[in-house]
DNA sequence: CGGAGAGTTTTGTCCTGACATATGGTCACT
DNA sequence: AGTGACCATATGTCAGGACAAAACTCTCCG
């Protein structure tokens, strides 16, 4: 039996209708109303349903297959997949993650320089001439727990940094609030024991593991704008992702 | 100055129309005809260029600026952001990507058993009753260097494997050449330190980092195929990736 | 009774056309 | 000289139609 979609259309909203039919659909999965598994109409039936075209069907559709909800078959048709994939990684904050999950994540800043920058990272960054860069290191702790260790890189020509506004906003807030959009990031995640440092501000025991990430986030004007190495007590913090076969 | 395209587009392959053209930019990127930085024509005139309808060539840079090579702004045009964007993270296995980069993975199998699920393994893999599974053990290394220590189950009603396959080929291709077709896997990836047993396997010092990787796999009909946990020896593995806000 | 072929269904690709909207620059007015 | 309104430009969204290709089903023939 193939299910239909009960999805309410706002044609006068701004958010755009393959927009609003991702949100439907995926709003129907996750509540249950759509089981892993069962099959959908057909696409002409579904747009015809919603009174939209087509193309606008698929396109809400093509996303929700990007993102790994339903699959498709030719010939065959579309299908539920799971109602528990996790939502791929995304280019946040770990600030911003941990907020949304509830939690109240404290900052201390643990440096804060503000100059020239080193070869490597003038490299890393890509830097003009006469560019120079925020460097600071930060120490995150979740209900007083400590969680991650941050070492980052800021380029000084886009946005005001302050060690006061790093206590309190995440970095990837401060940067977005000052006009700052960012589109992508290539990021590297690997492992390590933590030295004496590491181990001692963490509250772990020596030879700890580690998890380990650099990351280099680049703006919509292609500016490499920040390049960071982070430290994550491995107990308590792991990257979840769900890959999707294109 | 708006770069144009210069791409041999074949109305007679099989390849699709707008996909010949992502091959084409790619191309044209990697190999430095179209610089970082450097503008593109709009979408209009480029669709006139290579005679096609606008809806395909645009087609063609949402996957270019969905992979990360392009950016796009509304009212302003299309920008190349980077000839150095990894390739997202993939749904491939350990020896496929040692294969692809031209190295010569070698596996010994160091436990294979074939029998009923505990209960936890049913349980990620949401076995049907009845249903067993494989689990196995392998040592995979690359130029007679350890790296991997990995730990799999497959449920058994799909294919057939055996201990002399595994040692030939990756599990993966094992499975794919069964007619299995993967869809997406969620994946999770942390750190630990190497117990006494792994530092031998591995041939590093105990106490040594490790990146660990758990992944369970699904197929097109939206079965679990596999789960395992794998161990990598973090002085020689880490995971890469390029995010891309959408 | 079994297998090959035809037909149906459904997604995949491609086209033309239209209007909306964000951005950046220009020009006139203050 | 500064500022606001306007306009050109380019991407964003949406419609409707057409044909291709894959996969399943059913029928017919051996």
């Amino acid at each position: 039996m193939a299910a239909t979609l009960n999805i309410p259309i706002d044609r006068s909203s701004p958010v755009p209708l393959y927009h609003q039919v991702v949100q439907g659909i995926e709003g129907m999965i996750r509540n249950g109303a759509l089981e892993p598994g069962s099959k959908l109409e057909n696409e002409i039936e579904l747009a015809a349903q919603l009174n939209l075209s087509r193309p606008t069907m698929r396109k809400a559709m093509d996303e929700l297959v990007r993102s790994g909800l339903l699959v498709r078959k030719r010939g065959v048709g579309t299908q539920v997949v799971a109602s528990q994939v996790r939502r791929h990684l995304e280019l946040s904050s770990l600030f911003d993650d941990l907020a949304r999950g509830g939690k109240k994540p404290t900052t201390r800043v643990l440096s804060f320089r503000h100059g020239p920058a080193e070869a490597e990272v003038a490299d890393t960054l890509q830097l003009p001439a006469g560019v120079g860069v925020y460097h600071f290191t930060r120490l995150r702790a979740v209900d007083s727990k400590p969680l991650a260790l941050m070492e980052n890189w800021v380029r000084d020509d886009i946005a005001e940094l302050t060690e006061g506004g790093l206590r309190e906003h995440g970095m990837y807030q401060i940067l977005r609030d000052a006009g700052v959009n960012f589109r992508l990031a290539n990021q590297r995640i690997g492992a390590a024991v933590a030295d004496e440092r590491q181990a001692e501000l963490l509250e772990v025991a020596r030879g700890s593991a580690l998890v380990t990430m650099e990351r280099t986030a680049v703006d919509d004007a292609g500016r490499r704008v920040e390049t960071g190495r982070h430290v994550y007590r491995a107990d308590s913090y792991s990257f979840e992702m769900t890959l999707v076969q294109r």
